[in-house]
DNA sequence: ATCGGTACCTGCACGC
DNA sequence: TGCGTGCAGGTACCGA
């Protein structure tokens, strides 16, 4: 579930429970978080800073970076007991963090390559390096959104709610998209994305913060698992069809190819 | 290099 | 009640 916004709230929820605290204890109770990498040793480590990069949370340990991903079920509490799905728990002084991720996609990783092969931050890159890179892709949009060697963040609930606002078809090509619709994306992704978080992000099976808080922005979603449902801008029946093997939702009046 | 399909996991809602 | 099916916020990996 954890896309932009939602990792966003967490690492705002996180950081003032855990900046420059020490960690005392670091235990894995599956080997599947950590991939295929041996067990790392965080004891005696400080957490210098909390950020997020796309939707890792990073914390910096000063020399190393403990990158945390939440997968489709991932969650990160702060003082919570474990419980049946804790995969990682960390006792820090005074403060303990827990890994929640029944479905196990999410990974723990110390300097994890990945980083550095993300593409930009939706709400930091310009229009001219979004038009720039959108134009020499051949994918459907909705495809190329949820690459995020493209754009960092988006996941399937913004790049359909964001294809929405914008008035685009999801199968539409990328490099198709002339400078007008092109912009209408950019705008759309970034109003959607900053009033996502400003609503601690959309809750839709059981996302919380990292204290233990829900998302509002699941009642202002447009088209994400309405099909069936009108559109509530021009009242068409929403439809619901797969790309890249995702469920894509879209109105076939007001987005067009 | 790019693209699309499959695999990896568990849980839940649904129909029979 | 129980079983089978389809679906779910993500990404790695493979072959074309």
């Amino acid at each position: 579930m954890p896309e932009l916004p939602e990792v966003e709230t967490t690492v705002r929820a996180l950081r003032p429970h855990i900046t420059g605290r020490t960690i005392l204890e670091a235990r894995f109770f599956n080997p599947r978080v950590l991939g295929r990498k041996p067990e790392p040793d965080l004891a005696g480590r400080t957490i210098a800073s909390v950020g997020r990069r796309g939707k890792y949370i990073l914390l910096d340990l000063g020399d190393d970076v403990l990158s945390i991903h939440l997968g489709m079920t991932g969650k990160l509490l702060v003082n919570a007991p474990p419980e049946t799905h804790t995969r990682a728990y960390f006792t820090l002084n005074d403060a303990t963090l827990n890994f929640v991720d029944p479905r196990m996609f999410g990974r723990i990783e110390l300097n994890p390559a990945r980083i550095a092969k993300l593409g930009p931050e939706p709400l930091e890159v310009t229009f001219e390096e979004f038009r720039r890179r959108l134009k020499t892709r051949r994918t459907r949009i909705k495809a190329l959104l949820l690459d995020q060697g493209f754009l960092s963040g988006v996941g399937n609930i913004y790049a359909d709610e964001s294809l929405h606002r914008a008035g685009i078809h999801p199968c539409a090509i990328a490099a198709r998209l002339g400078p007008d619709r092109a912009r209408r994306l950019y705008k759309a992704i970034r109003q959607v994305l900053t009033e996502a978080i400003a609503s601690g992000g959309s809750s839709i099976s059981d996302y919380v913060d990292a204290e233990g808080r829900k998302g509002w922005f699941q009642i202002r979603h447009r088209v994400y698992q309405r099909h069936g449902e009108k559109c509530l801008r021009c009242g068409a029946i929403i439809r619901r069809i797969l790309i890249a093997q995702r469920g894509t939702h879209y109105c076939p009046k007001c987005q067009k190819r």
